[in-house]
DNA sequence: CTGTTACCGCACACTATGTTCTGTATCTAT
DNA sequence: ATAGATACAGAACATAGTGTGCGGTAACAG
């Protein structure tokens, strides 16, 4: 990727977040964007066809990040091999407290729902691999309960309570959520 | 209110509706309910400042029914006084099947999570006068959960599994979160 | 019967969108 | 180092949707 794209990608990207954290998503309009970022008009739509899929791209960003298995290595936490279900939702839960930063603008007004449902679907693979139903209640009403808990339980944390770490996070909503 | 008014906007909700089954609520414009109600662009605005206004307006009328305690008399079903919180969840899931064909639209896409958001706020204060938390988790972080995983249990219920009963649902979300 | 109110429908200013074009700067490969 | 390709700036343009305003008509209430 060209040195020049990758510098006017980063330039909207962070133009994008900052501007999140005073104006709501809905009213922010692409001449906004392109304002902050001080770029050309047709250089933004060079980029992304709408501002939705500017969201989409930031939100994918974030979560390749967050899902990815290669950093683990690299981390001083030892999650290397995810023995447990509960040690992968620690560890992802690491991964977000990471990105928070980024993260915290796209909580903010409607976009924090367009990017809970991107997280859903992250979540709903890796849930899909290790969950256990129980045999009175339907497989897939579990794992939309369970998937939504843990992203409703991460928009509780990142969003005003990011004092209590990942494990007690982590202990929080497996004691809530029984599966 | 004038019968006029109210003719008018049962047009605007229906058409409203409609319009819901087939596009998208952010690609909805003012101009399609418009037309789809066949009634003049200064009427709209007459009722409604804006789209969202509308969508706000048409949730508050289906929540109205939903949570209103003066119904439970004129019910078939005997949840007279709400003995148990359990009852009491069983007997929204029954409003809530009454009103199933208004409420599907509403899921579609976008605006299915201002549904959501408008449901969550009614049970937060039910929940409230409820809800008993341990004491080694936080009551907020517990009450968040218990909506996001009820709300999202009305989601999966009423798109795509509406045959279950509200007892079976009512039970599937007991044995599911833990409170 | 009379004043009031809601509606129609048409027009208008305004804003945002997405595209297109030309010239310039920057990158890449031979 | 030079040549061709590519990304960007800046401006112009057509299009579409928004919200408001006004005169005329029909329905309502007392």
């Amino acid at each position: 990727m060209d040195r020049r794209q990758r510098r006017t990608r980063s330039l909207i990207f962070t133009a994008f977040s900052t501007l999140l954290e005073r104006k709501s998503y809905t009213s922010m309009t692409v001449q906004d964007i392109i304002d902050e970022a001080d770029i050309g008009r047709s250089t933004f739509y060079a980029h992304f066809e709408t501002k939705d899929e500017l969201l989409k791209a930031l939100c994918i960003e974030i979560f390749e990040h967050v899902f990815s298995d290669e950093l683990l290595s690299e981390e001083n936490h030892d999650f290397s091999h995810h023995s447990t279900f509960k040690d992968r939702i620690t560890h992802i839960l690491y991964h977000l407290q990471e990105k928070q930063q980024s993260i915290k603008g796209l909580f903010s007004g409607e976009c924090g729902e367009v990017f809970l449902r991107y997280l859903k679907e992250y979540l709903y693979c890796v849930f899909d691999e290790h969950i256990i139903v129980k045999d009175n209640i339907p497989r897939d009403y579990a794992m939309d309960i369970a998937v939504a808990a843990f992203s409703e339980t991460v928009r509780w944390w990142l969003k005003g309570h990011s004092d209590y770490t990942p494990e007690e996070i982590s202990r929080f909503y497996f004691e809530s959520v029984d599966i």
